[in-house]
DNA sequence: TATGAATGAGACTTCATTCAT
DNA sequence: AATGAATGAAGTCTCATTCAT
């Protein structure tokens, strides 16, 4: 029984990975059968099963390595000193995301994970347990701005990380459906509804930015 | 003449709706078989395919009744004489079917829609045109409120539209994976950041609220 | 119970059979639903099954119909004086009905019930019965022409019937796939055929035709 | 590598092509079902799809290689010196073919492809182009035994075709539909027709056969 | 390890026929 | 007599997964 190196196992499994990616992105989950999958990676229909179990299991990895790809984005924003400025990096950042064409694949194959999210628990905790670290980078730098003084006290850090999630979820999905939206000012706008918000009256002279 | 009255044809067109939105609710769309729908539904097999061509059919109905049942939310929020209470009721009426029990199944399979409009141009053109209205009433406001000069002129009212869709959007997805989400707390943020971006700097002076 | 007039009966029931026949040669039998024959009938689905009991009647009843009307046609053939000149005219009568076009979904649908015979009994008999005048006519066509010398004692004259029947039904196959078959010339060298092996050696001297 | 070797292929193919034919005979093309097919050979529902994309598939392979298998008939007339007696083996060959109780579904199911050909323009081409053969072989034989001085000049290869395929195609049909043909007395009629119509005068004077 | 042929449960849809009105 | 809505059995084909080689 040869055994194949890790860098190899790993490769192949990319291989898999990206060729999915794909056919989730152009057909749809369900409407992709494994042998679609097997055509676009060029592996046999029996080494598909020897990197992933269960055509669901491909789903999980997919969702997995893009909150992984993603997580650095959160500990970039967390590391900016002013907390402020921290959220609009995140907000810059995730935003960047949502246009980027090499990404489309990604984003539309995200939207089919919320929905199969629904009927499978594995599927939900991987989506779930991904989310919680935006959540918490969030939470973090509304909470360090309210230490420092620079935001409001009366501002819950779980709601406000809840909004800002869901306006990017839901932007995506805006995006996948080709409405015509104008994603610099959507970002302007947002800052200032941020900004708005969350500082305080003193801090609030500020206010007016440039863009 | 044995020809079916309107009124009995919908009243069995919705008891096979109703019985289709539990079942696509519970278990998804692709899961559910038309077998489960004709269980669930109590009419037959060949019956259902007298009432929808196809399976698609119904998630297509599905989604045009349900922004048919939200289209007078939209008019009620544009009959408020006050452009920013007009936003908030806006807010207030689409936050409550967040959570109400009764539009679980609703919300479920809204997002499995937003799935599959991925993959077929009909459910993305219901989607997308049913979403407009919302849109434009959205747009009303802010343009009825800079015409006032309550609100700023430099807002962009299709930014704000797609901003409070996404943001709506979103919260049904985390809402639906059972997030802990606290509702009112989470409703007093969105209208405090749509007050502190929106207001004309006068107007703000009226800024502090209760929460 | 309003009774209606027999005549109106058997109007209805053509119409039926009419609408029935394009479709039949349209798609095929099995390919062609009640529905489509009521759709081009303009009947309804309940009155269909009040003049045909069953689909496979319907088949029969297109068989009858035909047999019935090329009936006469025999007993065209028989009166003739000559019996020679009989069956030439039985060809000639034959033959012509291979290419109307008026009769191209007549032959087709024959065609169709050839087939069908295969697997009912009672669409078999419908055409050996339909068949046997035919056959009969021939034969004593021939029998005619032996006891007047005019044909070969040594021919058989029931082969005669099959042989003539067979190369009828061959070349309605051949002209409904569409090869290009020159019916005049057909119709030439089976006279040809027809007088080379029946004639007695003296008739025979008879041989050269014109045409 | 377990790929399948071409013989084990083909055998399986073969498998499956003679289930199906006993299936089309007993019952009928459209009677028939793949699960009978499925039953009757003994692979199973998904191999089956493996070897035939379709239904209509196994018709037409049934189809071409019947054609395929008669194809050699052709050969073997045509190698024969003298042109009539080529002519007389071609029928006494398919002529054989009729009885044999071994082709009776060969014969019931060839009956139902010409009623397909109908419908289906793969089916029909299938038929035609299998036919061709045999087509070229007799009017070759004829043009031979014209050039030859054997076969008098007035009489057209293609009509000589048409016929005595004609006559084939519904003697197939009869004895498909039991009718009792003595068939050693219609094959000596047959050959006493091509006599008495192909033979030049002088020719003709060996025109006394036995029967 | 890798392969790809085999499997068989089950999905969607159709359709001949019935029957209450 | 006429209608057309209702029925439900059955048909074709697909596809995730397995396993002998």
């Amino acid at each position: 029984m040869p055994k194949i190196s890790d860098i190899q196992r790993e490769s192949r499994r990319r291989q898999i990975l990206e060729a999915a990616l794909r056919c989730f992105s152009r057909d749809g989950f369900h409407a992709t059968t494994t042998a679609d999958i097997v055509r676009e990676s060029g592996v046999s229909q029996g080494t598909l099963y020897l990197y992933f179990a269960t055509k669901d299991d491909i789903v999980v990895a997919l969702a997995d390595d893009r909150h992984q790809a993603e997580a650095f984005l959160n500990a970039l924003a967390e590391s900016e000193p002013d907390p402020l400025e921290g959220l609009f990096l995140l907000i810059e950042l995730y935003g960047r995301g949502l246009t980027e064409p090499t990404r489309a694949d990604m984003r539309r194959v995200g939207i089919q994970g919320w929905a199969e999210a629904l009927r499978s628990p594995r599927i939900q905790a991987s989506i779930v347990d991904g989310l919680r670290p935006v959540r918490e980078a969030i939470a973090h730098l509304v909470v360090r701005g309210q230490a420092a003084g620079q935001i409001r006290a009366d501002v819950d850090p779980a709601s406000m990380a809840s909004i800002l999630i869901a306006a990017c979820q839901g932007l995506i999905l805006q995006v996948a459906w080709g409405e015509a939206i104008e994603l610099p000012a959507v970002g302007a706008l947002l800052r200032q509804m941020i900004r708005g918000a969350l500082l305080t009256p003193t801090a609030s002279s500020r206010q007016g930015e440039p863009a």
